[in-house]
DNA sequence: TGGCAGTATCGAACCGGTTCGAAAAAGGAG
DNA sequence: CTCCTTTTTCGAACCGGTTCGATACTGCCA
């Protein structure tokens, strides 16, 4: 089951095996037949391990993980499904890759033992030594997110910015004066998330723009934790009429927050926010939100990972993605304090 | 950054720098710290693949995903954190195979390259070509399901028929007469889901023990879908009080749907079902529901695979898990039509 | 001081592919 | 029929590890 035993049976050597395979050199037509029919018969596949090694290639992608911990989003399943995907079609497999505890061994074993050919890095935060460390290496590898210091790297990023901006323009000018912002939990931002960052810079500028009363908050991402946020939301201001989120995992605390409080939504409180399409339908009412295009970021981010590893000398390109406010909802008119 | 250059800085053979490392002969304490001091200089790393080649292990093991299309849902992302998590415990890493619009071709890329030590199949049919396949090969691999033949297999799987049975007497406890049964998209059920006929099965035998009068819905894994289907029940029987479900992403859509019907919830109308804890928390009130506990099953499928490959003459093990119902708000006493 | 056990290290073969240079075979022109 | 070009195939080296058999070195006892 070998190349060897594909070669003994055909009568031929193991090189014309070898390139009536790849092709790279000609092999006549009844040789080539010959050798097919064998391989057809005895189900051959080169074995990927020695592939690998002789060529240096490994036709696999490292998909590396956040040092989050335990807890998975939705929107990092959106991501996974979609590299996957759009990496099959290059013919790339996937390789996943914790990076838990300590994101230093795993990220050693990826690159240092050569198990993948290139890196998607999920989960930037503004400062990240993976992505530093990758840039200095010159290892090909595109982040999904944007660090501080975007210039000359490979990524496919999210707006946050604009699109928390966006959410509160449009609560501006449904007339709300004290709005709230329910962010990624703190150990996120601590950590220095870009999301978690982004979103609070757009959401206090753009506050500060409109003149509003804002309040922002940190919240465990869980449905427990929303409601509590929400909980201490109307406690440390009683009048506000307004939300906008991060988090989506939050989402159904806060709505049963509200529910419990009770406050209608859309008629005492709009909610609105950044997050993936799915979670916004899921709600009652549905949200008005920005959705994060999870499966095109990560189709975009393989689409340029291959671009680099087969020009390994192209200039740096990126992807920034602001998508539309989809109005469902979730938001309506102030009224009242307002 | 070979071995043989860490032998020639080290002044040693390439054997002798092999041995040190693993330990498989004994090397003199001063030439392992020479060897050593070399290796952290230089952070040399062992190349993957000539490893594998050489030894015939890949330290990798495949995670298969279902033909079940484009959609992934919430209980997927669980498994695949946990499988990640688990394997890395034990120096193995995971790779994703799609094996979505032509499952052999991934399938045969991850076996027949030889790219996975073993695998670990998701999305499990009653009749599974993928289980048949893999264990007349030999194959180490685990299922993470249980087909229509379980026996001398190793799989870790969910007791769904006593699940949803234990749903139904919960419902007919309480005095609920009409009940319906909300299943996974009739795709999946026609294609053979375990859980969508081991379901189905539960809820017609339990249904028939308590001589309820029950109709069964396929529902498509969106929240748009789970309004439809909704109001397909109530249409086409308007007494119903109650529903179980196995069809996480559709939770949402069928609270929207009774509420835009003016049921409410549990007062009016009960629902309960089989979904992963997370979302069970996400609608309002939450669901009384058998929470699937997907990070210990994929936990334990991969303690299952790491032993198969740890002792390849192992007889099959396999584990059944039934957890309890989590007694939430989503349900209550039948009135009324009683 | 020779013989011997035991330990430390080395060299070579091997895993299963790819690739390069060269040899062999085939075909065409003189 | 020879010579030369072109096409087709072959053998050997290589990728970077692991592993086996054998050699070199050490210390100990007779």
């Amino acid at each position: 089951m070998n190349i060897g035993e594909i070669a003994r049976r055909a009568g031929v050597s193991r090189s014309t095996v070898s390139y009536a395979l790849s092709g790279k050199r000609p092999v006549s037509d009844d040789t080539r037949q010959k050798i097919q029919r064998v391989i057809d018969e005895l189900g051959y596949r080169p074995n990927a391990s020695a592939r690998a090694l002789a060529n240096g290639r490994t036709s696999t992608i490292g998909l590396v993980f956040p040092p989050a911990g335990n807890h998975y989003t939705g929107m990092q399943l959106d991501f996974i499904g979609s590299v996957v995907e759009a990496a099959a079609a290059y013919d790339y497999d996937v390789l996943l890759s914790p990076s838990g505890v300590d994101s230093d061994r795993s990220f050693q074993r990826l690159l240092g033992e050569r198990r993948v050919d290139g890196a998607i890095l999920m989960e930037i935060r503004l400062e990240d030594d993976r992505v530093d460390h990758l840039a200095a290496l010159g290892f090909p590898s595109v982040a999904i997110g944007r660090t501080a210091h975007p210039e000359g790297g490979w990524w496919v990023g999210l707006d946050h910015t604009a699109l928390v901006e966006a959410c509160v323009h449009h609560l501006a000018d449904l007339g709300h004066r004290r709005v709230a912002f329910v962010n990624r939990p703190e150990g996120l931002l601590r950590a220095g998330y870009e999301s978690a960052h982004r979103g609070l810079d757009g959401f206090t500028k753009a506050a500060a723009e409109r003149g509003l009363a804002v309040r922002t908050y940190c919240c465990g991402d869980d449905a427990a934790s929303g409601q509590a946020c929400l909980e201490r939301i109307l406690h440390d201001e009683p009048a506000t009429t307004g939300l906008v989120t991060l988090n989506e995992a939050a989402l159904g605390g806060l709505y049963r927050g509200l529910a419990e409080a009770g406050r209608h939504v859309p008629r005492d409180f709009s909610v609105t926010g950044v997050v993936a399409g799915r979670w916004a339908e899921t709600v009652t009412p549905q949200l008005t939100a920005a959705d994060v295009p999870a499966e095109e970021m990560g189709r975009r981010a393989v689409d340029l990972l291959v671009e680099r590893l087969d020009h390994p000398g192209a200039s740096p390109r990126h992807h920034l993605l602001a998508p539309p406010i989809s109005l469902r909802a979730s938001t309506g008119p102030a009224h009242g304090t307002s």
